[in-house]
DNA sequence: TCTGGGGTCCTAGGACCC
DNA sequence: TCTGGGGTCCTAGGACCC
């Protein structure tokens, strides 16, 4: 029997959601974390172990509010780099799996397992035999949600954390769902669950009672459709392979104290290097750039510019933030810029059809820049030293051989 | 010591085109 | 001269996710 709008009667698809990721990775690096309130994160809190999950420590709590909460903690730096490489390593066992993998993060994937019960078994087979081999391949705890939707199959692996395996048997769907509150909904955060309670609505089962019309006044068409959709239980979304990105970013941010001006430039031409390198490494172009700001009473600030034709070349591109960074001076001194970061969107050309991991492809800059317009200039194999010199308002030839 | 760094999607107004 | 409908693109902002 085929009665959901998924087109499927089985569950199969399921969700996999490494448990306290960067936590999770510093006890297995360092035995004598394990079993010990571990936070990862100096400034705001990156991960947290379960042990300090249970003192209230969340993430992205400041620092210093964790420590106040759970004064036994062991605090630890961020090392992206061992979280990519134990990303890899997971992502492996994923894609030996089945060959449906449709990556979200660096901690959480989904799979389709649809087609492999005589190959593998049941999904809670297939399901079993993964955290298996995640915990003694990868060293690493992982939850896993099985059911007939994406939707349904991460609430299931959220709701069997720590460790956990669950399945929502078909045709339990509502069942399951309903009792939950509201903010278990994909789509609703903060904001929406604030909205959302002041109406009354504190559960699914409650939300999907008030009908489609009601929400979509309250939240706006496309959310109420999205909500109400769900609180049935209705998503049709197939688990995709090689989702291509739609933006690169990177930020940096700054503090509260106060920054000179050339230090937010450099800092802009810093990360303008990183995300040329990035965009060239994935073999995309962008068309717009987008500068983003945060002040010191918390406000953003967006400012964005286009392109008529793609590049990928960082000269184009900081030329292009550079712009908008000049217009955006009186907003800086006015407010006081606490965070800078910028988007390269409107992507174009082909990737390397890898699922959206941050932290890839960027290892430190390496004059990038100034190799850019040296090649244009001198041609490719002539050039083997650079010197990058400050640019300032107004000066377009900022590269100079040395 | 008030808040990291990476993303996705939606809305809305204005310019412009047919 | 004024009015209309339908569409795309650009820019800015906001909510949400991990």
């Amino acid at each position: 029997m085929r009665i959901d709008p998924g087109g499927r009667s089985d569950a199969c698809i399921l969700h996999a959601d490494l448990d306290s990721f960067y936590a999770s990775v510093e006890q297995r690096d360092h035995p004598e974390l394990r079993g010990r309130p571990v936070i990862v994160g100096t400034g705001v809190v990156l991960a947290a172990s379960y042990e300090a999950k249970a003192c209230g420590v969340r993430t992205p709590m400041p620092g210093r509010q964790a420590r106040a909460l759970c004064p036994r903690a062991v605090v630890v730096p961020a090392r992206f780099e061992a979280y990519l490489e134990a990303s890899r390593a997971v992502f492996e066992i994923f894609n030996q799996t089945t060959p449906i993998v449709e990556g979200i993060s660096v901690d959480e994937a989904f799979l389709d397992v649809g087609g492999l019960r005589r190959v593998s078994g049941t999904p809670v087979e297939i399901a079993t035999k993964l955290r298996r081999r995640v915990a003694t391949e990868a060293g690493l705890p992982i939850s896993v949600g099985i059911a007939r939707s994406k939707f349904l199959a991460k609430v299931a692996s959220a709701v069997s954390k720590p460790d956990g395996l669950l399945e929502v048997p078909p045709g339990r769907e509502l069942e399951f769902l309903h009792p939950l509150p509201v903010r278990r909904l994909w789509g609703v955060g903060e904001v929406t669950e604030r909205k959302l309670i002041a109406a009354g609505i504190l559960t699914v089962g409650e939300l999907a009672g008030r009908g489609e019309r009601e929400l979509s006044q309250l939240l706006g068409p496309a959310a109420g459709r999205h909500l109400y959709a769900l609180s049935l239980a209705r998503d049709p979304r197939r688990v995709e392979v090689g989702r291509r990105r739609r933006s690169i970013g990177s930020q940096r941010a700054l503090g509260r104290r106060d920054r000179p001006d050339a230090e937010l430039e450099a800092t802009l031409v810093a990360i303008v290097e990183r995300l040329g390198k990035r965009l060239r490494a994935a073999s995309r172009s962008c068309r717009t750039v987008v500068l983003r700001l945060r002040f010191e009473d918390f406000g953003r600030a967006t400012r964005s510019r286009s392109l008529l034709l793609p590049t990928d070349r960082t000269d184009l591109i900081l030329g292009l933030a550079q712009d908008l960074l000049r217009d955006a001076w009186p907003l800086i001194h006015q407010r006081g810029c606490t965070l800078i970061g910028l988007s390269l969107t409107n992507l174009d050309g082909f990737d390397d059809g890898q699922p959206a991991l941050p932290f890839d492809s960027d290892r430190g800059t390496e004059l990038d820049l100034a190799m850019d317009g040296l090649r244009d200039r001198f041609g490719r194999d002539a050039i083997t030293r650079a010197v990058l010199v400050g640019r300032h308002h107004g000066d377009d030839v900022p590269l100079l051989p040395d």
